[in-house]
DNA sequence: GTGGTCTAGACCACA
DNA sequence: GTGGTCTAGACCACT
């Protein structure tokens, strides 16, 4: 599972970690309605991790509705687009809410923490033209 | 403690939550480098939590090098204010990384992340402008 | 555990015998890199102790970089070797400075200091060697 | 009070610290038999520390001996010199007991141990004789 | 009255 | 079974 990136120190239980990644694969449209997700076992075996664990975070995304089980034919992503959507946009929220209570407990102003976010995002495209540019064509003219 | 609100029911700790509570007062100005905070069993008894429980939020802050404690006189905020200010933009760091990672996993573009950030700014402002508005002048003719 | 010993009566925490108990037991070699500690609970039958006291014992290690835990799977000696030599020299330029600095204090010069050690070295090496004697073959002429 | 150092943060209690200060200055010769110590209310002034504290370090150092109290003159060091001297070599051996256990813990040799002390006290010296000519004049040839 | 330590015992989340 | 959190209540040392 590409985008499924366990961290055994972090303090998010693995089974949530699963949850997200899975849940994010869905949401940059890695995994697409309908599609099958890795077995149980699969998935236990590429993350080095307790098959009960996979189980508890596919049933906790079966009851979400984001799954949904076959049995004898595996597990696959619903086809309801909406709940996909819904939780993508639940998610994108749930970031906002966080910076933005965050950042006002610290007691920054609307326009500190825009600038914030503007210095971050472009600091980041610097170093991704840098990496990029390392191992290609330079465009010529 | 103003500032410092216990939620019994978020799955985080109780004692990472007053040790956030004071780590954002001292962010926001509220409690100065010097000061006194509340003792352990006070503040116990204004959070309605166990003495045990403030005194391990202290404590790890103690390790933390935000407060100071004198045997008998009670627990300090630090006066190194280099430190303070460290903690202070260690959390926006924290928290701009937290949000970009989060959006960026969900397969959002840059301009997106500062357009929904935008937004959320712009509607807490209206409705903090109507909350205002209640009990004040109108301004202007 | 062989090697902590626990002393009820001493002016020095529980807690604290329980780090420099696991702490030398690493320095000696008794424990290695990675090897899994006690559980909590386990260390604090045999010891005798609350499993609180254990745990504050842990985390306080795990602070310092000592400890790693694994939930669900225990507690362990961290691989990272240069931390734990560090340690162990920590432990030792301590007591030099320690040592040093009392004896300097009682208006002791240099050469006392020396001959105080050896003296106390030498009757240290009788009385084993004596012991020793007891249950060994008399080593030849 | 030269040679009373208090140091506020220690886990040793301050009462205690004032013992180990005085009996060291005896120790030293700083103090002599029948000395006058300063009394209890200038000893609080200069250690910035509070009365009821410097009364109760005089207070067990004469349930040891160390100290006389003559009331309405003063306080005093004993006069029975085999009482100081035998307070300084109980220091003197505690001192090398938690040496050599403390090492012998870390699993170091009686080699080690003497070699450790020697270069410490090396480095101790030559760092005394660095400082020493800093002020002074180079003494010509 | 302050912080520091410890105990006893409970419940939870995780593997 | 493992560690994590929390409560309740006790005792101590220091100021």
């Amino acid at each position: 599972m590409r985008g499924v990136k366990i961290d055994f120190d972090a303090a998010k239980p693995i089974y949530q970690q699963i949850m997200d990644g899975l849940c994010r694969a869905v949401a940059r449209g890695e995994l697409r309605p309908g599609d099958k997700v890795p077995s149980q076992r699969d998935m236990a075996l590429t993350l080095r991790v307790n098959p009960n664990t996979v189980q508890r975070a596919y049933r906790e995304m079966e009851r979400e509705g984001l799954l949904e089980t076959a049995r004898g034919w595996g597990t696959f992503i619903t086809r309801d687009r909406s709940l996909l959507e819904g939780i993508r946009r639940r998610l994108a929220e749930e970031a906002v809410t966080a910076f933005v209570d965050e950042l006002e407990a610290l007691g920054l102003e609307r326009e500190e923490m825009m600038e914030l976010l503007r210095s971050r995002l472009e600091s980041e495209r610097r170093i991704r033209d840098d990496h990029g540019a390392e191992g290609e064509e330079t465009p010529g003219p």
